[in-house]
DNA sequence: ACAGACTATTTGAACGTTCATATTCTTTAG
DNA sequence: CTAAAGAATATGAACGTTCAAATAGTCTGT
């Protein structure tokens, strides 16, 4: 077994003193750049890396963020945006030189009180939270205690409207993907484009669907559009009664407020023999089987809202006062043609 | 800000040593009962927990474990079956007050250059490891440095067999899951089953398919079935092609080597006016898609798995020195009703 | 040549544990 | 009543780092 490398061993080596070689990893300016130089070798050399328990026991900072990994939603066709999520945090903050520890919580308050023994067994250095809620407890809970976390979603508040924020988060702006999938369609010369959605009340849900809104009221298509929608859960059946009952009304093209909810509208046309219907539907979250099956969706693009996670994250590691920034990103409409398995 | 409790601030508190209180906690029968009894309540009143850097430091070891995270495959349905491992992994290993540290590396290599640098750096106690090539080098590397690590997959050698195993490893017995499964077809009558799978060579491809072929051996099925055979790449396009052309050989149910060859065998069978052959398809992995579109599918328990992983990990962590275990798991077969949008 | 002001480097202490050893207290036997 | 043995608890040192303060080294201007 090769001997361990300390600051101690080192320096011995060397014949400069544990400090010196601190400083020339944590203040390279108080030192001579010669002395800089010569450390620098003897470490690259060496093969050194400073063992991050004792830094974490002096500095009480443990280059560790946490993240609540949450159970696959029921559907599980989404929880596949989560995964996206997951993997460009991960590398993001592998690249800045933290790391990623992961934990599980059934409720809320069971994550609240994770976050309390994460930081004072593990001091954790801060936290990503995933699903933002109405007046979401745990962003008080970290606000009052001081602790650094950025969210991937908006804090809504009971309103269901975005409230002016308190805390650094990002999302991507559904609304504005909606409406730019909707001008595809009515560019397409669409008029009778139906929505697929989620009972009003939900932040995200209405976002999406006043994308759609405004793109049609924009365009100036002819009354009775607003009746094109339909709202559910967010399934693969509700997709398709959605899609059938929609169908009845008219529509000619489909805008859904999900990939579930894409693939059960999207085969239920293609099975009652209304291939251009079945092709003029659109999804949201591209996710692997939308890719898989041939249906266009709009893309949050989640390994880049990961990056920025990460970047306000060391923002407010680095000044902790700081202000708190919002990032809205606006997603990538991916069209494809529909698989046509027949010849 | 509270105060900030330590062994210290506790044990003068209490009026007793530190070191009585971490024996209280990790060597219990060294310490009176009454004194212990005094303590715990101490403990629990004070909201004390140990400090895992200062132990970490100590120790060196620190309840920490590694995985790297893989980038979503290309294919993606399938990446679904990492992410329900992931969640039963960080779960097991929380109950056990062991935390779950990610990483992501390009290639094996650079996976191995990960290792050296969390061990040095964050003192991880092992390591899971979860896509086994043939002839892994990473197995090696752990092994040679003597570091725990469990695999979920079997050690493949060259010639595609799995190989009396040097470590711990947990699997799913994917051979007697699709023995199980043409088993059920037979039961319902099919004779002219057909296998949809990946090209010869691949160790888990191949131990899939030779369960497919014992079952329609065993039943003593007339010659002519072993042509029931198609392989392709993984993907959804590959299950319609494969689908076509051994419904033209006669084929009338379909077993398929993944949940994204089912998924394009029994679209391609809908689509082109063969429901019986459609209902008949069964896929492995269970995805979450083959569940919201009602694909049957033969379940690789993922959440079990990753409960087994953590077990095999614990033991090799109590005893450096004890014998490797493997683990075969015997998949579950989930039946559905296939989705019928059209009334 | 020397005080004064920097610059560069070193030393002691501390972070919160646990191991090894030392001390104190309790019991038992002679 | 005391010595010896054993049980229970306490103390010093160490893990590897960084902060704060101390020391040594270099330069400037008179």
């Amino acid at each position: 077994m090769a001997e361990r490398v300390t600051l101690v061993t080192l320096a011995a080596e060397l014949g400069v003193s544990r400090q010196t070689i601190s400083n020339v990893l944590n203040a390279p300016s108080r030192v001579k750049e010669e002395t800089r130089v010569r450390v620098v070798e003897a470490i690259a050399r060496s093969g050194y890396r400073p063992n991050s328990a004792a830094r974490q026991l002096r500095n009480r900072t443990s280059m560790n963020l946490g993240m609540r990994l949450r159970p696959a939603a029921s559907d599980g066709v989404n929880g596949a945006v989560l995964d996206g999520f997951l993997h460009g945090l991960t590398e993001a903050a592998q690249d800045r030189g933290y790391r990623l520890t992961l934990f599980c919580a059934d409720t809320d308050e069971q994550e609240i009180h994770r976050y309390e023994e994460l930081l004072s067994v593990a001091d954790l250095d801060g936290f990503v939270l995933t699903s933002t809620n109405r007046d979401d407890q745990r962003t008080v809970w970290l606000t009052e205690h001081e602790v650094p976390f950025v969210t991937f979603g908006r804090p809504w508040n009971t309103a269901g409207k975005p409230v002016l924020s308190q805390h650094s988060w990002v999302d991507v702006d559904g609304r504005s993907g909606v409406r730019e999938a909707t001008e595809h369609l009515l560019a397409q010369g669409h008029q009778q484009i139906a929505f697929l959605g989620w009972p009003a009340g939900s932040g995200v849900g209405d976002d999406r669907w006043m994308g759609w809104v405004e793109a049609m009221t924009a365009a100036g298509i002819p009354d009775g559009w607003s009746a094109l929608r339909c709202a559910g859960d967010d399934s693969v059946p509700a997709g398709s009664t959605g899609a059938a009952e929609l169908l009845g009304r008219g529509a000619t093209s489909f805008i859904c407020a999900s990939d579930s909810l894409a693939l059960g509208a999207s085969a239920y046309l293609w099975q009652s023999h209304h291939p251009d219907a079945a092709a003029s539907v659109i999804g949201f979250d591209n996710t692997p089987v939308a890719a898989a099956v041939g249906v266009s969706s709009i893309s949050q693009l989640v390994r880049a809202a990961a990056r920025e996670v990460i970047r306000l994250m060391l923002r407010q590691l680095q000044e902790p006062g700081g202000r708190p920034e919002p990032v809205l990103l606006a997603p990538k409409l991916e069209l494809r043609d529909l698989q046509r398995f027949t010849q």
